[in-house]
RNA sequence: GUGGAUGUAGCUCAGUUGGUUAGAGCACCUGGUUGUGGCCCAGGAGGCCGAGAGUUCAAAUCUCUUCAUCCACCCCA
């Protein structure tokens, strides 16, 4: 009976982490080139604030959380309610009136798993609190976007507008009257929604209920004037930005606390799993969780899924030298020799591997060739009495000599690129 | 939670109407070169055929149960 790996739960092997330190490195780097601080966040919160939050009545907290009954705490299902408590917590509205914050780290749900989807997987969370402007909606979206194009991505971009507490009850009454019309005609499924979330009829997949709400009334026809003012802003700020989107009045989000702008980054290459990275603003959430009334905006990207796209969609990456030198010693003298030497090595910055398995020269090679070793210094017992040892480029295949001495060394490997 | 598919070597997969000792490719190890990698050649190691029960003289193969994984629904990043 082995043990393995809970359903849902993945290891990230040695070979994969290449492409999550690609996604990792731009995404930090693009995050501070638009002003964003990381902020790291516990796991584990009270599991009142993710019932508040994301709303009672979501499948996210009605049968996805991973609770610990007894002691009232959960394994975060996502983070912009961590982050927006540890905000209100540290009074960090004061220090600065408009935040721009950004945190990476694993969240849980309890879904069946499939592709692109697992119980615990890792999202990047960027959110901007304290500005209503929608100039940061564009600024945030436009972030997002620059980081797909960095990544060679491709992805497409949807935009919609929820409303607000003000317009949104008088679309969905709207709504409801179009949808008692077409009642019968709808799945199983959109039935039960047309109760306990009449918005997400409109985004249902099955063919014959797209056809039956393809001309359903449109939340972007029934926008206060404030949120309408807002929405066009945010579409001129991201033309004037060039950045493409679509419209899509279908599109409309999970969590109870997004009000106005909602998008989506959109692949076709994850089945059933389209998008890579969702947001919108949450101006009330913030004071619903006893902070101070201030407005917020965010997205979450889920990066097993960017890196399953980089997988499918990028080429091959070249083998890229990982290893500096490998230090073949081979006898008994040489082999205590060398121990010594490769430690002092890498106390001098060098990446240095060696074989301690009392290998043969041969077997040495072969080693160091797979691992992708740049040089190899040989040293048998005639290197180990002459002091000179033999420095072999495995590119070029050139051998040099070479003292053995930690300076001599570091100075010639260093002289070559990889 | 619902539906469908699949479980054979580290990986990708063959395996006939049930029939000796379960195979291939890749990867791994050793040798061909007593001190030199990639290519080539020769050899080697590696399996409770997911697990349990049943049918049978005989089960990787048929039946049942169970577990796991994958895909889709639901939901969502």
């Amino acid at each position: 009976m082995k043990i393995t790996a809970l359903n849902g739960f993945k290891d990230i092997l040695p070979d994969e982490i290449k492409q999550w330190r690609i996604v990792e490195n731009i995404a930090t780097d693009i995050l501070e080139r638009f002003n964003f601080s990381e902020i790291r966040l516990p796991i584990l919160e009270k599991t009142d604030l993710f019932a508040r939050s994301i709303g009672e009545s979501t499948d996210i907290v009605e049968k996805e959380m991973y609770t610990f009954v007894e002691k009232q705490v959960t394994m975060r299902p996502e983070a912009t309610a961590s982050l927006v408590r540890a905000y209100i917590q540290h009074g960090l509205y004061v220090q600065k009136p408009v935040q721009k914050l950004f945190t990476i780290g694993p969240m849980f749900r309890h879904e069946r798993p499939q592709k692109g989807r697992l119980r615990q997987f890792t999202q990047l969370s960027a959110e901007v609190l304290g500005s209503a402007s929608a100039k940061i909606d564009a600024e945030l979206i436009g972030m997002a976007s620059y980081f797909f194009k960095t990544l060679n991505l491709d992805v497409s971009l949807e935009l919609n507008s929820l409303g607000c507490p003000d317009c949104r009850p008088a679309f969905r009454q709207k709504l409801l009257a179009f949808i008692e019309d077409k009642y019968d005609h709808l799945c199983d499924d959109c039935k039960r929604r047309s109760t306990t979330n009449p918005l997400r009829v409109l985004d249902c997949k099955v063919e014959s209920c797209r056809k039956e709400v393809a001309d359903a009334p449109s939340i972007q026809e029934s926008l206060c004037d404030v949120c309408a003012d807002h929405f066009t802003t945010v579409q001129k700020s991201l033309d004037q930005l060039q950045i493409p989107y679509s419209l899509n009045k279908f599109m409309v989000r999970g969590l109870d606390y997004y009000v106005r702008t909602t998008f989506e980054f959109l692949t076709s290459d994850l089945g059933a799993q389209a998008a890579v990275c969702a947001g919108g603003r949450y101006d009330g959430l913030i004071e619903q969780l006893g902070g101070p009334k201030l407005p917020g905006i965010g997205f979450a990207m889920g990066l097993e899924r960017l890196v399953l796209l980089l997988q499918q969609q990028q080429e091959e990456q070249e083998k890229t030298c990982e290893t500096d030198l490998f230090v073949a010693g081979f006898g008994e003298g040489p082999s205590s020799f060398t121990f010594e030497l490769v430690h002092a090595l890498r106390l001098s910055s060098l990446r240095v591997a060696q074989d301690v398995e009392g290998k043969g020269l041969k077997s040495q090679m072969k080693q160091a060739d797979k691992i992708g070793a740049r040089f190899v210094l040989i040293i048998g017992d005639d290197e180990l009495d002459s002091g000179v040892g033999v420095l072999r480029n495995m590119q070029t295949k050139e051998e040099t000599k070479v003292s053995l001495t930690v300076e001599a060394v570091l100075e010639q490997v260093n002289n070559s690129t990889c």
